[in-house]
DNA sequence: AATGAATGAGAATTCATTCAT
DNA sequence: GATGAATGAATTCTCATTCAT
C-alpha cells in the first residue's frame, strides 16, 4: 500500500518551500533549493507539483483559508464588538506566531503571483478583513471605539499584528498568550476603547488555531 | 564643469532601482529591467554602479540614514515624551507615505543583503529604534506611557507604522498630517498615555522630511 | 489462453505511436505523449516496448514490409510494363491514402532513426524501388515509356504519388479508386506512354492493400 | 564601426539553423547545436534571436518571399499557359535543387509552427500556389491541358517538384537546367499537354533565382 | 499487467557581468 | 560616456528511462 506514501513527500515539499519562501523569498528560491530541502532531486519535485508558482498558491490558499477558518470559529455568534476585534487580534497574532512562515508568505508574496493565481488570494484576503471592518463598526455604533477614519485604523491594526511574523520566536521570555494579551490591549486601547480591561478568550483562540493547522496541515 | 554630469544618470539609475526593488523585489528584478527602466543600455549601468548589490545597499543606507537624520532633527532637545514618541510616529509614517519605495525597500530587502552589507545597515536601524525605545523608556519612567513588555509595544508600534508604506497612496482623501496625527494618536493610546490629547508638532516633522530627503536626492 | 491479451494494448500504443509521429514528428512527440494516446501511464509503456527508437523502428519494417508485400502481390506475373508501372501507383497512392500516418512516418522519419536501424529500412525501401525501376526499365526497352534519365523519373513519380499523404484526407469528393486512376494516369504521361488509354486493375491494387494491412495489424 | 558586424552573426546564425533545421528538423535541433553550427555561445544567441521559433517562422518567411517573388517575376505577362507552367515548375525545381535546405524547411516544417506564426506562412504558400492553379485553368481553358480534376494534378505536381529537394545534390550528372527541363516535360506531360515540344525559359528561371536569393540573403 | 515514484541528463531561456570599441 | 557583443553560470522545467511494488 503504497497509497499514503505521496502524502508524506508533497507535505515535505510544501514545507521546504514554506520555510524557503518565507526565509529567502519566492524570487529569492530556486528550484534546486526547494529540491535539496525536500530532499528529492529537483525532477522528482515536478512528480508531485505543477510548478514554482502552483506552490506558492498553494500556500496562500491554504494559509488564508486556515485562517479565514480560525477566525469564523472565534467570532461567529460573538455580540460584543470588544471581544470580537480582541478575538480577531488574538487570533492574528497567535497565527502569526505559530506559523510565521506561512503567514510571512501570506503577507509578502501576493505580487509574486500572477494576475490571474492573484485574484481568489485578493478575495480570501478581503473576505477575512471584512470580520475585522464589521467588529470596528460594530464597536463605533457601540459607542465602546472612538476613532475617526476606521478603515485607516483598521489597516494600521492589521499591519501592527502582522508584524509579529517578523520578530517573534517561540521559547522567547514572552509565551503565546500573553503576547496575544499583549496585542490585544494595544489594539483596543488604540481603538479607543473605553474599558479594555476585560481580556478576549486566549486560550479559545489558541486552540483553535491549533486545531485549524493540524486539519489544514494534514488534509492535502 | 562636466564633474556633475554623471549625477542626473546616476540618480535615475537610483530612481530606477528603488522603484522596481519596491515593486517586484530585490530577487525579481533584473539587471536589463533596472537598464530599461533607466533608460541606458546594460552595459552603461556598471559605469555608474559597481553592481546589483552595492545599489541596494546604497539605496538602503541612505534611506536609513536620512530617517536617522531627520529623528534627530525632530527629537533631539525634546525633553516631553509623549511629544517625542508623538513625533518619531509622525515621522515615520510621513516618511513611510511620502517615500513609500525608499522605506518599502528598507523594509523588506535586508534579508537580500550579503552578511557584510548588511551590518552596518542594521546597525544603522538599531541607532533609529533607540530613539523609539528611549522615549518609551522616559515615558514609562515619568508615568505618562502604561506598558508591560515596552519593547514588544515598540516592536507593535513600528510595525504599525511600517505598514503605511503598504497602502497608503498620495491623492486620496487622507491629507499627511492628517494621516500622521491619526497614528499618533492610535501610537499613543496604544501606549496607555493617559492624556494623547496634545497632538505632535505634524508641521514640523513634515518640513523635516522634505528637507532631508532633498538633500539625500541631491547629495549623491 | 492470455497469451493475445498482449497483442490488443500493443497494437494501442502502435496506433497511438504512428499517430503522434505522423502529426508531430518523431522528436516532437513525448513518450508521455504516447502514453497518454495509448491510455496508459508512461512506465506501462516501457513493458510492451523496448524504447521509442524500437517504436519507431517497428513501425517503419512493418508498414515498408506491407508495402514491399502489396507490390509484388500485385506485380509478380505481369508481363506489360504499362499495366506494371500502373499498378505500382495505384498501389503506392492508396496506400498512402488508406495508410496515411503509416507512409508519412516511412517518408519523413527515416533521419530520425540510429543508423543500425536505418540500415534495414533502407535497404527494404531500396528493394521495393527496384520495382519501379524495372517496370521503367522495361517499358523503354518495349518502347512504350519515352523518357531519358529514367532514374530522375522514376524519383519524380515516387515523390509525386508520397505526396498524397500530404493532402488527401478520405470522405472527400475523390473516392481512392478515382484518386488512383487520376495518378495512374498522370504517372503514365510522364513516363511518356503514347497509349495511356488502359487503366490497371485498380480494384485488385485496392484489395491487396486492404488484406496485406489487415494481416499486418493484426499479426504482431 | 562595429556596424556592419551583426550583420555577418545575423546571417551566421540563419545558415546554421536552416542547415540543421533541414537535417534534423526543428524538434530534433537544439540550441546547443545551433549555437555550435554557428559558433557562438548558446546564450550569445540569444543576442541575435528571440527564440527558437522565431528563427523558424523568420527562415519560412524569406524562402517563401523569395519563392512568390520570383515567380512573379518568371509568370507575369506570361500569356501562354504552358510556358507559364513551365516556367513554375522549372522555378521551383530549380528553387529546390539551389536552395535545398530552405526549401526542406518550408515544406516540412509548417506544423512546427506555433498557430499564430503559421497563419502568414500559410497565407503566403497559399498566394503562391494560386499562381499553379491559374495556369492550369489557363491551359484547360485554352485547350492545351487535359485532366480533370484539375486541383489534385495541381497537387500531385507540386509534390512531385518538391521531391527534388529529397535527392538532388549539385555535382551529381545533371546541371541544373537539364534537371528543370526534364521536370517541365514531365509536368506538361502529366498535365495533358498536346505539344510539349517547347521547353520554358529555363536561363531565365535560373538567373531569377539566383538574383532574388541573392537578395534574400544580404537584405536581412 | 500495471504504475507511482524517482532521477540524471538535457531542454530552452535568462542571469549578472565584462570588455573592446 | 556609452553600448553592442559576448558569455559562463544559473534559471525553470521536460525528457526518456528505470525500478520497486
Amino acid at each position: 500500500m503504497a497509497l499514503n506514501r505521496s502524502g508524506p513527500t508533497k507535505d515535505r515539499i510544501r514545507r521546504a518551500a514554506v520555510k524557503l519562501f518565507a526565509d529567502k523569498g519566492f524570487h529569492g528560491t530556486g528550484i534546486r533549493d526547494l529540491a535539496q530541502e525536500a530532499r528529492l532531486s529537483s525532477a522528482s519535485l515536478y512528480h508531485y507539483v505543477g510548478n514554482k508558482e502552483d506552490l506558492l498558491a498553494g500556500i496562500m490558499r491554504d494559509a488564508l483559508g486556515a485562517l479565514l477558518t480560525a477566525a469564523h470559529e472565534v467570532v461567529d455568534g460573538v455580540a460584543d464588538p470588544v471581544e470580537r476585534l480582541g478575538r480577531l487580534v488574538a487570533l492574528h497574532v497567535i497565527t502569526h506566531a505559530v506559523q510565521r512562515e506561512e503567514t510571512t508568505v501570506v503577507d509578502n508574496e501576493v505580487r509574486s503571483l500572477s494576475a490571474e493565481t492573484r485574484q481568489p488570494v485578493v478575495k480570501l484576503r478581503d473576505t477575512y478583513e471584512r470580520l475585522w471592518t464589521e467588529a470596528i463598526r460594530d464597536g463605533l455604533r457601540a459607542g465602546v471605539f472612538h476613532t475617526d477614519r476606521p478603515s485607516v485604523t483598521r489597516l494600521a491594526l492589521l499591519e501592527m499584528c502582522n508584524g509579529v511574523a517578523r520578530w517573534y520566536s517561540p521559547g522567547g521570555a514572552l509565551d503565546l498568550e500573553q503576547l496575544a494579551g499583549h496585542y490585544a490591549r494595544l489594539a483596543l486601547r488604540a481603538a479607543g476603547c473605553t474599558d479594555p480591561g476585560a481580556v478576549p478568550d486566549l486560550a479559545r483562540c489558541r486552540a483553535v488555531v491549533n486545531t485549524v493547522w493540524a486539519t489544514a496541515e494534514t488534509g492535502r
